[in-house]
DNA sequence: AACTAATACTTTTTT
DNA sequence: AGTATTAGTT
């Protein structure tokens, strides 16, 4: 992400994400002083391209697949493409269909159309995810593929949920076939456009001895029921929509004079048919993709939909942007060199004009918690050197890998963020309070009532619910109105029975206000009566106040829509928790969330063998699985601009087992004269001698006390520690030499501890105390590695 | 319904 | 190893 940089070149241009700023060859410099001066009139953005940029947005007419190795620019020529497009009046903005895989990339896109196109142009309709174009078809033609237009659609919870009763319906014990699998197994189908008349005998026969199809056929059958969709619908109907109604599909064709596809090798087999249908009859599609970053196979990514577009599209036009304007010549030769072992590519030789660089850095470490202490330490030498911490990364293949970082950064006091991890959507808080507001609306969701009946507890356990599924299912009715008629019975307890009739009147009262009352305020007024932020605020467990703050940010968040329907809409689609920017702090994530992103320095630790290639992905998918993984490993490099550091561990724990590793068969793959083996020279004492534990030690044993750590130390304790965020989890057990006598800490005391932070003690033994940490929780510390405050 | 004990998990994750 | 879920107990 480019924040600091002042570009004259392209200062009428919105500012890149990736750097695409720096252009060899002017192509305006070959034309006349009058021709340039025309062409600077009419199409000012086309200067900002070098030649084969230009030529991949000039290309309009038949299919067209750009080829945009890494930081070559393929967002540029997307948005420019767009805004050529309505430059030249060929299309106006609701005949582009424009496509992207994140609610990131589309946003991003918009806005750099509008800044293109000096924001004159009102929106465009058809930019979006795969998923968000997709409910928008589906929603305006719902009565064709037997759902109501107020369809929900279903997030991975829910699913679980229907297919767990499934399964219990069925007798299928949930042990040895779990629910998940088969929500596995049916996305997976839905990914390649199968229905359950086409699964696969053998893979039906994967899932409780041949069950699977039944099930699967059973599960549409329930979605339908329930008037409900999954992710894996949104796509699916729309096939079944095209391929059922030819005169649906044919206004479709016409509406779309010019698709553009954004990310092409990560689209599975779904994707590519509906791309395909639609594409029939005008062929204006244009799909940009690198074949050498698609890292999705395992979720259903079909890289042969990029390795097959020619046949797939005759006549179509191919553009290679093969100029970098990222990296150094060094980083990039060691990423091509790399990459050139994976066979079955399209080929792309990635180049730069710019400076050699730096060499690629491999260092061998004893074990990850040395290797994250001699990032740590380099990290540390940087920002003595004046770097931004926004501008390093750590990329990982696991997140389990992220623990040894996260402590030491925690230990030198060093900040970090997260990127990806838990998205805010999928956090427990949020689901259900979004389907508070969902049986709200829509009082038929059973799978969200049944989240929320007894949340908070209101006593209307197991066998409450029993008696509701039963009537429901007898009389077909939703689980709601089987209440409403339940608690008029004598069936249930009087205690139950009150409850839920209150539920029920309270739900009734909430949608009586639905078109009355401000949405946010609704929200807020339904979240407290049902004791829902109320469970929260008695809840003493560490996380709560930070399940209260997310549902302040989700009412924040609903802001942004007119009506609580509106909301709805969008909620299970586009809501992704927002990264904090603005505070300087070192990027820790996995590589695939990594991708699309870039940096001036990048670490690459855990170059293991079994690790980066990932055993599971040799094991699973053999020789495509190791290619996929050395996708990976390029795709870590590719995102340094100045520098990468690649590093392994010769011992590492699995499991909890210790175990020794072997160096990635990759290391030996990078091209010799782009790397440069780093000399064993670190902190004198402390090499070669495994994990220290004892790290305020350390910082005396070196006697150093000016490194930028201990700095920061110091300075956090004067202004109390810090503020912390979310995903930090620290661990640790400290093993320490038992000392004699205590030393003046009371019960209740206020106490610092170097990893932990602040706390108050609630017990002592001997030398070692109980504290609740305040941001750590609890933890078992020896007094002398905390003081009173 | 709330506690403890046992047991099962542990790659990546755009929507 | 460590956690996270679940089963079994009170």
């Amino acid at each position: 992400m480019a924040k600091i940089r002042t570009s004259t070149a392209s200062a009428a241009l919105p500012s890149d994400v990736e750097s695409e700023d720096a252009h060899g060859t002017a192509p305006a410099e070959m034309l006349s002083i009058s021709q340039r001066a025309m062409r600077r009139n009419a199409e000012p953005y086309l200067d900002a391209l070098n030649p084969e940029q230009r030529e991949a947005v000039e290309t309009l007419d038949g299919p067209l697949l750009v080829l945009a190795g890494a930081g070559t620019g393929k967002t540029r020529v997307l948005t420019t493409r767009i805004a050529h497009l309505l430059r030249l009046g060929r299309a106006n903005p609701g005949q582009i269909l424009a496509v992207t895989f994140t609610n990131k990339a589309a946003r991003e896109m918009k806005q750099r159309v509008s800044g293109l196109i000096g924001g004159v142009v009102e929106g465009m309709p058809w930019l979006g995810t795969f998923h968000a174009i997709g409910v928008k078809i589906l929603r305006r033609h719902a009565e064709l593929v037997d759902l109501k237009p107020s369809f929900t659609v279903l997030d991975t919870d829910d699913q679980i949920r229907l297919i767990k009763q499934l399964l219990e319906a069925e007798n299928i014990d949930e042990k040895r076939w779990p629910a998940r699998v088969l929500a596995g197994m049916i996305d997976g189908w839905k990914n390649r456009g199968l229905r359950p008349e086409r699964v696969p005998d053998g893979e039906s026969y994967g899932f409780a001895n041949g069950k699977g199809r039944a099930l699967y056929s059973a599960y549409q059958r329930r979605l339908k029921d329930l008037n409900a969709v999954d992710f894996g619908d949104l796509l699916m109907e729309n096939l079944r929509l095209f391929q059922d109604h030819p005169d649906v599909l044919e206004r479709y064709q016409q509406r779309f004079r010019y698709m553009l596809v954004d990310e092409y090798q990560d689209t599975n087999v779904a994707q590519y048919l509906w791309l395909r249908l639609l594409a029939q009859t005008n062929a204006n599609i244009c799909c940009v993709g690198d074949d050498d970053q698609s890292i999705y196979g395992w979720r259903g990514a079909e890289v042969d939909n990029i390795l097959r577009f020619e046949s797939d599209f005759p006549g179509a036009t191919v553009i290679r942007l093969e100029r970098n304007y990222r990296s150094t010549a060094h980083i990039l030769g060691a990423a091509s060199g790399l990459i050139a072992h994976n066979q079955g590519r399209l080929g792309k030789t990635l180049h730069t004009d710019g400076d050699d660089g730096e060499k690629v850095v491999v260092q061998g470490c004893w074990d990850d918690e040395e290797e994250a202490r001699v990032i740590g330490e380099d990290i540390e030498q940087l920002q003595r050197q004046g770097h931004t911490l926004n501008e390093i990364a750590i990329l990982v293949r696991a997140s389990f890998q992220m623990r040894a970082f996260e402590d030491r950064f925690i230990t030198l006091g060093l900040d970090y963020r997260v990127i990806g991890g838990p998205r805010f959507y999928e956090r427990q808080e949020i689901r259900d309070a979004i389907a508070y507001l969902d049986v709200t609306l829509n009082p038929s969701n059973d799978l969200k009532f049944e989240r929320i009946v007894n949340v908070p507890r209101r006593g209307l356990g197991d066998a409450t619910l029993k008696s509701l599924h039963q009537l429901a299912r007898a009389s077909e009715i939703p689980l709601t109105q089987a209440a409403r008629l339940i608690v008029e019975t004598e069936d249930l307890k009087p205690k139950p029975r009150r409850a839920l009739s209150a539920l029920l009147s309270s739900f009734d009262r909430w949608r009586s206000l639905v078109d009355t009352m401000r949405h946010t305020e609704l929200a807020e007024l339904i979240l407290d009566e049902s004791g829902y932020t109320g469970m929260w605020q008695a809840d003493r467990s560490q996380q709560a106040e930070g399940r209260l703050e997310n549902l302040k940010e989700l009412i924040h968040f609903m802001e942004e829509f007119d009506t609580l329907a509106g909301f709805m809409e969008h909620v299970s689609l586009v809501m992704d928790a927002a990264t904090e920017e603005g505070t300087d702090r070192v990027n820790l994530m996995t590589l695939h969330s990594a991708k699309g992103l870039e940096f001036d320095t990048v670490f690459l630790p855990g170059w293991d063998e079994g690790l980066l290639p990932h055993q599971r992905s040799l094991d699973e998918a053999g020789r495509s699985g190791l290619e996929e993984e050395r996708r990976l490993a390029h795709v870590g490099l590719t995102r340094a601009r100045k520098n990468a550091k690649i590093s392994f561990a010769q011992n590492r724990r699995t499991y909890g087992m210790w175990q020794t590793a072997v160096p990635s068969r990759f290391i030996d793959e990078l091209p010799h004269e782009h790397v440069e083996v780093a000399e064993d020279n670190g902190t004198a004492s402390m090499r070669g001698y495994g994990p220290s534990r004892f790290d305020s030690e350390e910082m005396f044993a070196t006697g150093n006390y000016e490194t930028p750590g201990w700095q920061r130390a110091r300075a956090n304790r004067q202004r109390g520690g810090g503020p912390r965020h979310e995903p930090i989890t620290i661990e640790g057990t400290l093993v320490a030499a038992s000392t004699a006598e205590g030393s003046g800490i009371q019960l209740g005391q206020r106490v610092f501890h170097q990893k932990f932070g602040y706390g108050r003690v609630a017990s002592i033994d001997g030398n070692k105390l109980t504290v609740d940490f305040e941001k750590a929780g609890r933890k078992k510390v020896v007094d002398t590695f905390v003081e009173p405050v």
